[in-house]
DNA sequence: TTGCACATTGAACGCTTGTATTGCACGATG
DNA sequence: CATCGTGCAATACAAGCGTTCAATGTGCAA
């Protein structure tokens, strides 16, 4: 895990390792999670120090948010400016550091402010390109545009997110060159064929639109739901597969 | 936040209330930074009572996940049987309580055994219906089923994951009746509609199928990429959108 | 060489954590 | 009535936490 500080390493300023040390260590174990005394022993410097450059845990992580945001706006004005041929919202993070995926992976659901404006900030370019089209992008058909790129940047996030169980289904992690294209490929499938008939799509669409309609307005209305009280469903029973 | 402890709460047994706090206070703060006595006070008892039901936090931590499996269990039988015409992989969790989605979708990205099971299953369950279809479903087209179906739940699940940000973009939460419609209705769309046109669709497959060829194994083979060390992106640049 | 600023350490402090223990009220059982 | 198990609270405690601080090493300017 925590084997491949060497050769590269030794060439970092303190800070720097320090920084790397917390990329790490907040992604794999979240913010609250992770320790400074856990971050001091990765990076191979003491305590004291990680406090000495950053201040606290919190400055440190902000640190961290700044340092990862500023990473992925400069890879993607390169790939802009490089005009990658896939579209904006496949991610074309491949070249992006595996830390610093994993630690927005992490920072998506960890409460970061960062990375909620990273979210919205996709949001926006999808939505542009979604009304706009792009070059060989159609506009896309929808009549609630901004939902359509909210909820493609929440799958292919939730791709980034979840790689840790895409890794244990592919073999190969998706954030690696090693596992990226089977991802990406299967994606395209998903995305290219029409698995509902025009039937059963209509159907599903008229029974969405009707719980749309019957549903209380738009604004959060019913804060919590009662969850079952059946305090006898924690019988076991393992052998069917529970899938959502 | 915790303020609807009220009415329906008195006639749940100590032991239901503090386990329905830990599902709250594990969802909110993640594993770790859910402490005992903050479930205590979110349930309404002592941090004695807590240790005396479950023995310890991780204990705690594993009855929340085995009653949530079951609760789980028992929604899709139920579904099942009712015979739900909406696919499969579109989340019918509509009917699942809130506070066991959100325990779900922390438990997804916080090692959870249990929320990796889960997930495995609902890949399992989904390459079967996209291998041999069902009612209005026809098999999809691919020739990586397995990767089809992982991509697929993790796409599922990266909604619930996200709730919070779609939560934000959409002004409604999704594991909610009032902003459910309106995100499947975009997930409708997105799966629908061929947003490239089959030139860059060809394109972008052949790209990403030279690249497989062109990187190592299946395995995964380089555990670590170097993140740029250019500390001198940590200067402010704020007005352009970095999406993604 | 002297002096100063900075990098770095290691011990220490106060606080919160998870957990163990003790004690008490109370309803069922004999 | 005695007693025992159980639900529950209060307290205690060791470990680990974030943070502070004095001391030491180190390189550069005067």
């Amino acid at each position: 895990m925590a084997v491949n500080e060497s050769r590269a390493d030794e060439d970092l300023t303190a800070r720097a390792r320090i920084r790397d040390a917390a990329l790490r260590e907040f992604a794999e174990h979240g913010v609250s999670g992770a320790t400074i005394r856990g971050i001091a022993r990765a990076a191979g410097v003491s305590p004291g120090l990680v406090q000495h450059h950053f201040g606290s845990k919190e400055a440190l992580r902000r640190a961290c948010d700044e340092y990862v945001m500023a990473v992925i706006r400069e890879t993607k004005q390169e790939a802009l400016k490089g005009g990658v041929a896939t579209p904006g919202f496949l991610p074309g993070a491949l070249t992006l550091a595996l830390s610093v995926q994993r630690y927005v992976a992490r920072a998506l659901v960890d409460g970061s402010e960062a990375a909620a404006r990273l979210f919205d900030d996709a949001v926006a370019f999808t939505e542009d390109i979604i009304a706009n089209g792009a070059e060989g992008l159609a506009p896309a058909e929808t009549d609630d545009p901004h939902a359509y790129a909210a909820v493609m940047c929440a799958m292919a996030f939730g791709s980034v997110v979840l790689h840790e169980h895409l890794t244990r289904n592919l073999g190969a992690d998706p954030l690696t060159p090693a596992g990226y294209p089977r991802m990406a490929l299967a994606m395209l499938d998903i995305l290219t064929d029409d698995l509902m008939d025009p039937g059963l799509m209509a159907q599903a669409r008229a029974a969405l639109a009707e719980l749309r309609a019957s549903a209380p307005g738009e604004a959060e209305s019913d804060p919590d739901q009662r969850i079952p009280t059946s305090d006898a469903a924690a019988r076991e029973a393992d052998s069917d597969p529970p899938a959502r």
